[in-house]
DNA sequence: CCCATATAGTTATTATGCTAACTAATTGGA
DNA sequence: TCCAATTAGTTAGCATAATAACTATATGGG
């Protein structure tokens, strides 16, 4: 997270970027205020998700599994694929998943009993369609 | 920080929004690619900074007291309210900095004996001025 | 003057991220 | 066939974020 409230102004980063000729303060600006922007929306939806009882990686991980086209599960190893965490951090999100009875074993395992094949509950299923909208809602208000 | 690889495309999320009438899919596909490419840059900054002993918190603490234009000194409550973060938070970065021989107290202290002005130590600014040129490198480099 | 209130900063607790190192199961090459 | 290497997932330990609650100092209205 970037956590600074006040941003540079052009003359201050021209005056410190002056011996690196290719960087262009005005373009060092548009960077800082994305950077900044994406931030605060970051927050928000981190917020938004925690007063509804998820982190926001438990949230991407049960989007993962709802949107994958051709099946109702995935394992915790697709899952880390397309989320860019580590595994141990994975790891502990599915935990607390399971613990909230939001996600738990497919019916149907492979025969490598490494892996576990991990899908929505009913339950689980109800939760994510309720946040889902509310979700793209502070994407879209978002000052981006 | 924004974890999803692969985004959604926009016949995808036009699906999920079809019943919010004033979310556009082209703006939220906008949002999230600008997400993920901050999530991306700040990850490269941290890591950057984390190679050379500092976290970003520790280094936007420094850039604070460094960028104060009339003074060498600023309070922990004043570089609190210059970035956006909270006191603990700030209280144990702060530690860190001195801890490292980067920070210390300034010469000169206010009578209010709750607060220390605390400015960069000769150590503390020749580590910050190697580092501000490879920082905005990155911003620079950054794709968005 | 003095006590209620506010402000500066720290400590305690919790959550989430990381890397490194571990166990268990699978696979593949000599 | 069998053991080395790979893959799936967890555990251990550390850093950094948050909120709540704490100590110490300062301030201001009665």
């Amino acid at each position: 997270m970037f956590f600074l409230k006040e941003l540079p102004d052009e003359d201050m980063i021209a005056g410190v970027t002056a011996d690196l000729p290719d960087v262009s303060p005005t373009h060092i600006l548009t960077v800082l205020t994305r950077l900044r922007a994406a931030s605060v929306l970051l927050r928000n939806i981190e917020a938004y998700l925690r007063r509804h009882g998820l982190s926001q990686t438990q949230f991407l991980a049960m989007m993962m599994i709802v949107r994958e086209p051709d099946r109702a599960s995935l394992s915790a190893a697709e899952i880390a694929a397309r989320l860019d965490i580590s595994k141990p951090v994975l790891s502990k999100a599915l935990g607390s998943l399971a613990d909230k009875g939001l996600i738990g074993p497919a019916t149907s395992q492979p025969a490598d009993r490494r892996q576990t094949q991990l899908s929505l509950t009913p339950d689980g299923q109800r939760r994510f369609d309720q946040l889902l909208p509310g979700y793209f809602q502070q994407l879209h208000a978002a000052d981006m």
